[in-house]
Formats: C-alpha cells, structure tokens, sequence
DNA sequence: TGCGGCTATTG
DNA sequence: CACAATAGCCGCAG
C-alpha cells in the first residue's frame, strides 16, 4: 500500500469521498519542507503530498472538514503551531496509550508493541554506529515496510525516517491511524467505555494545548521581574567576578553571626550547618526550614540562615540566569508542558511554570490592550471525591459554596478539624489531629471513605489502579526484594496512600484538562488564549474588551465541562474568578 | 558521571 | 509536613 500523491486542493475533495465529516477520524503526519501525509479508514489508500507548507493543506481540511486528527503524539502538534496552525481537535496515541497503560514511555515503537501484546522489553533497537559497521543490506527493504515480519515497529521508522519522503509519510500516518482503532478496541474492555471515551477525546486535546502552551509562554513583564529578584539578591551582577562576590557577601553575612572558627562552613553542606548550629547550641535533627523557624529565636544564626536560603533559592533557581534563559524577548517565559506526568496524569511544566514563588506573580503582566482572566476550581478534590464515589450525602454537602462547613456540622467539629479530616481520608493521613474525626467521616459519608478504602486496599496490595477516566495508575515502583518486615510495611502503607490518592488527584486532572480544553475551544473566538495552567487553575490573556465576556465564559465552560465529564449532576463545582492587570492582583 | 538525599517552592 | 510535581546542590559510588 502506497500513498497517492495528488493536489492539495483534490485532498478535500477526497477525504469528503471518504465520508469523512466533523470529528472522524484522519491520521495525520506532517515535515515542514517535505509535505503531509493523510489518512481515512474509507480512504482507500493514504495520500501523499509533496509540499513546502503542509501546514497550509493541514488548515484548509481543518476548516472545511474540521476532522478529529490521528497523530502520534503532540510534536506533531507543535510543528504545525509552529507554522501557524492550530488544531481543533486530536486523537493522541502517545497520550491515549498513557492512559490505557500507565507510565509515560509512549514512543510509537513501544505503544505498537503493547496494542500487538509483543513484549515492551525486546522492541528492537537499531546497532550503534561505530567506525567499522557497514550500511546494513537491508536499508532499502526498511524503508519500504514500517512494520517488520516479527510484529514490531521498525526502528528507523519509529527514528523518523518517514519524515523525508511524502509516501511515507502518508504510510506513518495510517499507521497512527490503525494503532488509533486497535486503541478504540482496548478502550471497549475497560470497565467504563464511555467515559474513557470522553477521556481520551480530552486528554488528546489537552496535548495539542500544551504544544501552544510550550509555544505562547506566559507574558512576564522583565523589568518588574527584575526588581524582585534584586530585592532577594541584589543588583544584576555584571561579570561573573561581581556575581561571585555577591555570593561571597552573602555567605559572609551569615558567617559574621556565627561562633569563632567557623568562618569556613560551607552554607550549602548539610553537614556542616548543622555542626554549625549544634556549635551555636542549636541542636536540630534537620535543618527544614518549618524547623528552623520554630528556632528562629534562639540565635541570629538561625533567621540570618533562613534568609539565606531564600537568597539563594531565588539566585539559583529564579534569578538571572532563569530569566535569560527562559524569558524571550517578546516577554514570554517558555518551558515545556506535559499533558499528563507518569503518575495520576496531572500537567506538568518546567521552566518553573508551575513553582515560581508567589513573590514573583507580581512581574506576571498582560500585555498592552489585554487583561487576564483568572480562574480556580474551588474545593476541587472533595467534590470530585463525591462524583467518583457516588456519594450522595457528600454529593449534598457540595451544593454549599463552603463543602466543609456542612460537613463539620454533620461530623460536630469545627471546620478546621473537618478540613483536615477531609484532606486526610484523600490522603492517607491516620495519625494525629484527624484520626478521630477520621471515625465520623466513615460514619457520616461511608460510600465515600470506602471508595478511598478500596483504592487504597488495592494498591497496598501492588495491584494498579484506575482513575475515574480509566486511566491505569501503576503500582510497581521500589525494588522487590531484600526487604525487612517493617520495610515491606511501610512501603505498602506507602503505596496505599499513593492509590488513595491518585484515584482523587487523577480525576481531578481529568475534570480540569475537560475544562481546559472546552475553555480553549470557546474562547478562542474571542481571540483569549490559555497561558497557564495550575493543577486547578487557569489563566487566560484576554484582550481588555472581552474580559468579562471571558470571565463568566470560564464559569460556563465549567458547568459544561463538569456535565460531560460527570453526566449525573449531583455534584456541584465551582470557580471564582478575576479579571485582573497583574497575577499577583488575584485574591486567590 | 550518575544517582539518592535534602531542601524549597507550587497545587 | 500526609498526596503530587520541578529543580538545585552535595556527597558518594563506580
């Protein structure tokens, strides 16, 4: 089966011959500078396209047939963002195959193997390249056949070797298309087909967010930036010789407070600080900074080595040298965004996006003409517990803005007591403070507790877990052997709270990337664009005149979201929002 | 040079 | 100081 090569303006016409309509399915592979490759299940073979900009071809189906694309994973994505392309909706096979099962390794090398039940383990590997090895014989034959006589992917393939020839990337892209419809097969077998469904439409999308996201940045205003890392270090040094006297400085005014002969400590050897203070008779079994500020007291050492922590938390991580290196100079601040990490499936990002110290949101500015919109999920675990459980007295608990106050009224506690109670049950905590309200939450909301008891039962026992959306959370981790009776213990205590947790953190993430994407889909009309994402909270730029436009759109794009994901809409959610000038402007 | 431990920051 | 993440530096094993 090889590719027909046509014209670009023919494509539509042949994919609209193929019954393909709004939200079927189109396997999609693309290389700027060498053209697009396309595929239809009623298509009847893939089409090839020599192009310069397959971008182009790519945004008139877009817009004529607006199909759900079939990509191997969002870098495809991220190429066409690139070239100016956004896409509505996706099928990810990297992303889905997270979610079918678990980890994050989702090359397409191994996602082939697992949907073809060939062992992950002897995916093969092309030899290394050393001086004496000869172009291998069969080059040619692998370049013409993607998929080798034993089953698995062949790796120059899965290397990118469809990439310079428009056949075969056509090729490429209907074999995203088939690994897509052995994946609707294993989404068949899991215990709740539609919500998978619904789950992995979200998820795909999510990725095709996050290749904007990593291509955006969010607007950081440098100057403002600046001015708060100076007031932590000091002026931006100008040689590396002023940055190392600064540094000396700093360590020095610590050093002045400590006793004699110990002008020598080392402040970043544990170590060494903590003879430091034993000798300033400050005896600590770490040197945790929730510790020290209990001490921070009983000697001047002690606050002056809390301020230096800071200091130097901000010189290393959130100084300069970040800002130059991740702040462009279109005054973005980019890092690369994930759709879903290796555990319960949250998004993460690097580059700090989503530890940046609160002191810093104040540099995080819209820009000229625009405003943002600021929006976070209220309560969000607790509600979604009671979805995912089906519990219907925690279900009425959510109607209250407020959850906790109706189940501190229920369980005869105050709402501190029922808030760590409550925070406790999800995470694992039974020991302390909440043990004893712990007993009242069995009582007064047992289908919910159990739900946390069975994932944690299970877990403790090595066995996976699925999340609401089914994903497989797994639980293989630490060696498996050698291990004490209290060790064994401990670790599955370990992994009981894990699975406690996972199955609530995990639903949670699917709630949010359901909101996230519906919020990128309506709001992109209004020319608002996504520019963080927070575990539970977004930020959207806006243009000023649409703010509030903006703003109650977040609130009905939740309400949406929330009936998708959930249809039984006993639960309540809710978010608060702002239309603010400057992050650091939100309440929240 | 790679990895575990410790620390800080966020949700 | 429970659950998750990124990220930096130190100390130690290889």
């Amino acid at each position: 089966m090889s590719g027909v090569a046509v014209e670009p303006d023919v494509v539509v016409a042949a994919l609209r011959a193929a019954s393909v309509g709004r939200g079927d399915l189109v396997g999609l592979a693309v290389m700027p500078g060498v053209g697009v490759g396309l595929a239809a299940p009623e298509l009847a073979a893939p089409v090839a396209l020599a192009v310069e900009d397959p971008a182009a071809v790519v945004a008139m189906v877009e817009d004529e047939l607006r199909p759900r694309w079939v990509i191997w994973s969002g870098a495809t994505a991220a190429r066409l963002v690139e070239a100016g392309v956004r896409l509505a909706t996706a099928w990810d096979v990297a992303a889905v195959h997270r979610l079918l099962f678990g980890g994050w390794k989702a090359e397409p090398d191994r996602v082939w193997a697992a949907l073809h039940d060939l062992d992950p383990g002897a995916v093969p590997t092309l030899p290394p390249l050393d001086l004496f090895s000869q172009p291998a014989h069969d080059d040619a034959a692998a370049l013409v056949r993607p998929v080798r006589p034993d089953g698995y992917l062949e790796p120059r393939w899965v290397l990118g070797a469809a990439e310079d020839d428009p056949q075969r990337l056509a090729r490429w892209a209907a074999l995203a298309l088939e690994a897509a419809a052995l994946q609707e097969r294993r989404l068949t077998a899991l215990p709740a087909p539609d919500r998978a469904r619904r789950a992995v439409r979200s998820e795909s999308t999510a990725e095709l967010l996050c290749a904007e996201l990593s291509a955006d940045g969010l607007p950081v205003d440098r100057d403002e930036a600046e001015a708060v890392i100076a007031g932590f270090v000091g002026p931006r040094p100008r040689t590396a010789l002023e940055a190392a006297e600064q540094r000396a400085e700093r360590d020095a005014a610590v050093l002045r407070l400590a006793p004699p002969g110990q002008q020598g400590v080392d402040l970043r050897s544990l170590p060494q600080v903590k003879s430091l203070l034993r000798r300033a008779g400050v005896e600590v079994p770490d040197t945790r900074k929730w510790r020290l500020e209990a001490m921070r007291d009983s000697h001047p050492l002690v606050a002056a080595l809390l301020d230096w922590r800071k200091a130097e938390r901000i010189s290393t991580t959130f100084g300069y040298a970040w800002l130059d290196e991740r702040l462009g100079v279109d005054g973005r601040l980019r890092g690369e965004w994930t759709g879903s990490d290796g555990a319960a499936g949250r998004m993460t990002a690097s580059a700090g996006l989503h530890n940046m110290p609160a002191a810093l949101r104040r540099a995080v500015v819209a820009e000229p003409g625009h405003v943002f919109v600021r929006a976070d999920l209220g309560q969000i675990e607790p509600r979604v517990l009671a979805a995912v459980s089906g519990d219907r007295a925690l279900a009425e608990a959510t109607q209250e803005d407020d959850l906790y106050a109706p189940v501190a009224a229920q369980l005869g506690v105050d709402r501190a007591t029922a808030k760590v109670a409550v925070l406790g049950a999800m995470y694992g905590q039974t020991t302390g403070h909440g043990a004893q309200a712990l007993r009242g939450l069995q009582a007064a909301y047992p289908v919910a507790m159990a739900h946390l008891d069975e994932a944690d039962r299970t877990a403790q026992g090595g066995w996976d877990v699925r999340t609401y959306g089914g994903r497989l959370v797994r639980m293989g981790f630490g060696p498996a052997g050698e291990l004490t009776a209290s060790q064994a213990r401990a670790r599955a205590a370990a992994r009981g709270r894990y699975g406690r947790n996972a199955v609530i953190q995990g639903a949670a993430a699917e709630l949010f990337k359901v909101w996230a994407v519906t919020v990128r889909a309506r709001a992109a009309p209004l020319d608002a664009r996504i520019v963080l994402c927070l575990h539970d909270e977004l930020l959207v730029h806006v243009p000023t005149a649409h703010g509030d436009a903006v703003s109650s759109l977040l609130d009905d794009c939740l309400q949406e979201s929330a009936a998708r994901w959930a249809p039984d809409r006993s639960v309540r959610f809710l978010a608060e929002t702002s239309v603010i000038g400057r992050w650091s402007d939100a309440k929240g």
